[in-house]
DNA sequence: CTAGACAAACAGAACGTTCGTTCTGTATCT
DNA sequence: AGATACAGAACGAACGTTCTGTTTGTCTAG
């Protein structure tokens, strides 16, 4: 119980032992296979069962690496904050003209909305943020991770945009706005079917939203 | 099986016998313990008993009026498309100033939060919402509804401003926004637990979203 | 270098509980 | 009388957890 904190899940630190790397492949299996269930069924159905069954795994493996559906929940949870969130420099980001600047902005607002939200992770990601609404026991263990990492973001991305004409508290709001609003978007599929409808929603919005970059 | 369509949900259509007016005072309360369960423990714990425990009433009453939890869940879902979604007139809603009509829909936004979105009912259909994106049982019996509503109150809603200078289309898309929007923030307490924060940012949306409609 | 103790990885049976549904029976209104 | 409202027991299935084995690397004493 004295290893640094949690357990390790990136390949190797200092050296991984053969036993390490197996356990390391097994436990990112489980967590793959969690992800997938939650995006295909939902939170309600993503049983112990259907992980196992998924992951193909056994059920004495699956209960080894996680003892409990919290653990599995909460390790998931963290694994899907993990990437970085935040969309990749393409060259300088000094930008001569206006133009330039909202063309970018928008462009890293769709961006988010189909590499990030729009995928199997971000919808994974809003099936547990729902769930963990409302189970206590859930909401106690990662809660403090949720507001970490809400932090953490929007200093990334206000620092990814050196703007001297708009203060930094109404940035931070700008991309708080993109972020509910592209999780809102995520359950907009059971009222608007076409894809499409949605997409062109997404760029609307952006354009609106990157126009405030003044 | 000749009936209407669906059970009739409204007090008194002609007349009501007693034996009908029980049943329709049992079948609310029976729906409004499935949304405050909804709302207090989320879809994957409303479970049969705890609604049965929660509306005071018995097992065979459960099941007499609602024979399936998926037929409960649709009637659930049906009422809490029924209310009134759009933001009561208040006086003409012929403005002289557009800084009037801005001032008006600006209201109108965060009287949407408040009393609709942010209340026990809206965080009940997000549930229902997030559930039937994989529930395919669930989706076959209500996606139509969910699609009908959607297009309704966007008529209902760019027929409540009389604005000439802005295509119908875009005001459908802005409405459409604020909905996204809002239903994203009921997921946004588990990154900002402060509700002012929330509060706050919906009253910025509300101003930005509110400046567009020229 | 290796024998062997030990812990970790894995397999699967068994646990009690809770799930949603079905069934039989009783009271009440039409 | 007959249908409807209600009551509650009983059902098998599935849930998450706990348990007992078996295999397989790892580490150390000799």
């Amino acid at each position: 119980m004295n290893k640094p904190d949690t357990a390790s899940d990136r390949p190797e630190p200092p050296t991984a032992s053969r036993k390490e790397q197996q356990a390391i492949v097994a436990r990112d299996r489980i967590v793959r296979a969690v992800i997938d269930c939650l995006d295909e069924h939902g939170y309600a159905e993503t049983s112990i069962n259907r992980i196992q069954e998924h992951a193909g795994i056994s059920r004495g493996a699956l209960t080894h690496h996680f003892p409990s559906k919290e653990e599995l929940m909460v390790v998931t949870a963290e694994r899907l904050l993990q990437p970085t969130l935040v969309p990749p420099r393409k060259g300088s980001r000094h930008f001569d003209t206006a133009e330039q600047r909202i063309s970018a902005v928008e462009a890293d607002i769709v961006w988010m909305w189909e590499r990030l939200v729009d995928t199997r992770e971000g919808r994974a990601l809003l099936e547990i943020l729902v769930a963990t609404r409302t189970d206590v026991a859930l909401k106690g263990r990662i809660s403090e991770t949720f507001v970490r990492w809400n932090r953490a973001i929007n200093d990334s991305l206000a620092a990814n945009y050196l703007l001297h004409g708009l203060a930094e508290d109404e940035q931070r709001e700008l991309w708080t706005m993109c972020r509910v609003f592209l999780r809102g978007l995520n359950t907009q599929s059971q009222f608007e079917p076409d894809h499409h409808a949605r997409s062109a929603l997404v760029r609307s919005f952006a354009r609106m939203i990157a126009t405030r970059f003044v």
